[in-house]
DNA sequence: TTGTACGCGTTATCAT
DNA sequence: ATGATAACGCGTACAA
């Protein structure tokens, strides 16, 4: 297969290289006729450029990077949808890019900036616990998003972050729970290692339990298995049974993730146990799914597309000079549904 | 930002750049100590080579690409997640690509080709209605692969294909429904245009009823809404509603896609309507979800995991040279849960 | 073992 | 309006 060059295409039509580039291009400076034949004959034998040379002269691209940690994670693929949408209202590229779990998102960024010439990064995902020294190096602005973890150590001038307070709004929930007269409220938590997700909203619990001076039972906090992929439904199905087989009677369960709720659902069911009558189950997310489970789900709701506009926003108004970096945190939403219920007789019609 | 080129390693090691570009690329033809004292530098100065330039010389990349139409199908994510292993086991980097609804794919592959110079691609997902001319201008081998449709016209000669047999599959869990003495056999279908995946679980829904001799009635056949996007719970739940309050009766519902059923066990619920005692419920796809859901989903499980790890090997092979182009047909899994039930008085305790 | 010099395909600058 | 040419940053043949 003949794969022709810009240099080809010009010999073909008898022109000089500068030519082809101003007529593929498009630059004022040709002449209509001139570039008719030249497009035609780039048809002809399916020219494409080569895009690492166009990068390698480029010094600016009109272009930003999306660099997700995490693919699976529901929650980014509606982001990425939102990112898109106001990247084509302003003309601009995405490059979307994945990290691996063991690759350092500093690393990849500068990387893809080098190669792509961007004008910008937004990250999602991933913890974010890099030096200062180390983020200076990036030579573009970036924004961090996430529906997690808030980064500690918030360096204002050196990037931007939208991001939502596990922990605050992980005992929110929590309080939920207690104000309707739950006391004895087991936790289905995953991952719960420094600075995760999981760690977060297991703190607010904990935060939210002594606040009301409830004990804590260590017995029901319920660490997922490590073995199983974090927050998957799987995970939180085999956990609730193996919190259920313990034998510690509970009144609520909260797990810290809408599909570990999920799973935690189909447990109970199993279990002969009815929710809410029995047990009161609440997740955190907010994703699609609780809205249709059987009971519907109690959950605290990130607003996902409202941290994706804003993150692109942010960026874009970075990288037009219209303002410094910002710390955004968002709260999240309680979203009461079938799947709580009030311990006190008379609220009970109230649900 | 100083951002340091390999000439400026090479003049601040006082070595020669090629000298430098050998301690990157661990060429063995290089003084230990040089070496050494060149990464040094390196580090020091956070030299990063440029991906553009390198990829402008570099003829062969030991690198595939992923080009993903519709990321937002959870298939895909899993899917993903085993060609990365593959991957990493065949020490292969692995290039994930999105193509945007209206972009062309092959177009797209060709430029990424050029670009990153790889050995292979692997496109998930997307129809595949392309000539054989434009195919053919791909310089490398590729593997179309999807859970999805099955391509027309099949090259043999010119690419590979990994698919399921929709229509075929489709049919089968229909019959099934036939089979428990279901004859009014509602359907929830999206995106019904030619050639789409859910044109063609259409079809083999038909196909069974027609194979039985019972009779297609229009109004069973609900069309989801189109504003909403396809194979959502959402569209599911609201398509579902549409189709109760038309009020045409039957006993079995079949949704075509997973997610789609989820919506409807829901809708079934709020019309007081039991899954399976007054409606079997099937689904289509076998995602996670459906082992959760109470009832958990009778649906056809595609073999993923497997598709996705032998469309890696395919495409290594191809590249090897150890095998011819190759249309491989899955055949997806019955899987019998909760949802569905015989209106034969004597099987209905087997169920 | 190391350095020099060329070329990869493109765009931009400068002449013409 | 068009063409020649110099970069862009890197790898590599070849010479030393």
């Amino acid at each position: 297969m003949f794969e022709p060059t810009i240099k080809d295409i010009a010999k073909l039509c008898g022109v000089g290289v500068s030519t082809v580039s101003r007529a593929i291009n498009d630059h004022p400076d040709i002449n209509p006729e001139t570039k008719e034949k030249i497009m035609d004959t780039i048809r002809e034998y399916g020219y494409i450029p080569n895009n690492s040379a166009r990068n390698l002269k480029r010094s600016d691209a009109k272009a930003i990077a999306v660099l997700i940690k995490g693919i699976a994670n529901p929650f980014f693929i509606s982001m990425i949808k939102v990112i898109e949408q106001e990247c084509k209202r302003k003309h601009y590229a995405m490059e979307l890019s994945h990290i691996e779990a063991d690759e350092d998102e500093v690393d990849v960024a500068q990387k893809v900036v080098k190669e792509k010439r961007l004008r910008g990064i937004i990250f999602l995902g991933g913890l974010f616990s890099h030096s200062d020294e180390k983020l200076k190096k990036l030579s573009v602005p970036f924004v961090f998003s996430t529906v997690g973890s808030i980064p500690e150590n918030i360096s204002r001038n050196v990037y931007s972050s939208i991001s939502v307070d596990d922990r605050r709004e992980s005992a929110k929930i929590v309080e939920y729970l207690i104000s309707l007269g739950h006391t004895r409220i087991a936790i289905l938590v995953a991952e719960a290692e420094e600075q995760s997700i999981g760690k977060l909203r297991l703190e607010g619990y904990c935060d939210a339990l002594r606040a009301h001076g409830i004990e804590l039972n260590p017995k029901l906090i319920c660490e997922t298995r490590d073995e199983l992929s974090h927050f998957s439904m799987e995970n939180g199905y085999q956990s609730t049974k193996k919190l259920l087989e313990c034998g510690e009677s509970f009144t609520a369960l909260y797990a810290v993730a809408d599909a570990l709720a999920i799973g935690a659902l189909r447990a109970l069911y199993e279990a002969g146990l009815r929710v809410p009558e029995d047990i009161s189950l609440a997740g955190y997310d907010g994703i699609d799914m609780a809205n249709y489970t059987v009971p519907s789900l109690t959950t605290m709701r990130q607003p996902v597309e409202e941290m994706a506009k804003d993150t692109t926003k942010l960026l874009f108004d970075i990288i037009a000079g219209k303002t410094q970096h910002q710390h955004i945190i968002y709260e999240a939403e309680l979203k009461i549904k079938e799947s709580t219920k009030s311990l006190h007789k008379q609220h009970t019609k109230n649900l």
